[in-house]
DNA sequence: GCGACAG
DNA sequence: ATCTTGTCGC
């Protein structure tokens, strides 16, 4: 159990709230509802100061199997190495529901970040930011929890909708939702379909497609997430 | 009622 | 996410 909290909405909504994971699926929604609130997608940070980023991913083994992997990483944008990678494993209860990965994948992604001994300074996860249904997707959850700057990388939409993105890499169009803006559909890679990056926590809009972008080399997703599904996929498919 | 639907 | 081999292209 923690017991450091730091900011707002650790003052407001205590421990108890934000370390709880609901069985129930009508209960989970009522707690995002309450989390969203303290979702900040304002920059916290300068962002030429952004060196270590973090990167979590979660594998399972076999098909309707229980048994859920997750690498926790932190890998550093000017040497372009990673610096340190733990593995958890824990049973998974919570099924998927799309608007509730984070009920499912938070918990044992929290596991392993806990084992690591150092610390990022901006976390990308798989998955949604704030382009989510009530804007509490798995990253923003993953960032108002830890109280850490969070960016979401999704592989396809969730939400949202927006125009044909350029071909070329570094191209991206504003993803909206009745107007509203909540994230960017980027073109990491020319010709390869595009990344659905939307804030997290303690980052903004522009700032969390440029940081994506910038962890891009020759590949489609942002080295930190990359490097984290490599080891895990490495990882689950060995034991 | 009928689709859509992160991982 | 997972079940799976080769194969087309830069």
């Amino acid at each position: 159990m923690r017991d450091d909290p730091k900011d707002i909405s650790h003052f407001y909504l205590g421990v108890k709230d934000l370390f709880e994971f609901p069985r129930d699926p009508k209960e989970a929604i009522e707690l995002q509802k309450k989390i969203c609130g303290f979702v900040i997608t304002e920059d916290y940070c300068n962002i030429e100061k952004i060196r270590l980023i973090g990167g979590i991913d979660v594998a399972y083994k076999g098909r309707g199997a229980k048994e859920g992997c997750a690498v926790a990483l932190i890998w550093d944008r000017l040497t372009g190495e990673t610096v340190e990678a733990v593995y958890v494993e824990e049973s998974i209860n919570f099924p998927y529901i799309p608007g509730l990965l984070s009920f499912r994948e938070l918990p044992i992604a929290i596991k392993a970040f806990d084992k690591l001994s150092l610390k990022a300074d901006l976390w990308m996860i798989d998955g949604a930011g704030i382009a989510h249904p009530r804007r509490l997707g798995i990253a923003a959850h993953f960032g108002v929890v830890l109280d850490l700057p969070a960016i979401g990388v999704a592989k396809s939409r969730l939400i949202g909708s927006h125009l044909p993105v350029p071909r070329t890499k570094g191209s991206w169009v504003p993803l909206r939702q009745n107007g509203e803006v909540i994230g960017h559909v980027l073109r990491t890679r020319s010709d390869v379909r595009p990344l659905y990056v939307s804030p997290g926590h303690k980052v903004s809009l522009l700032q969390s497609a440029n940081l994506v972008l910038a962890c891009c080399s020759r590949y489609r997703l942002p080295e930190p997430t990359r490097l984290a599904h490599q080891l895990v996929t490495a990882k689950v498919r060995s034991n």
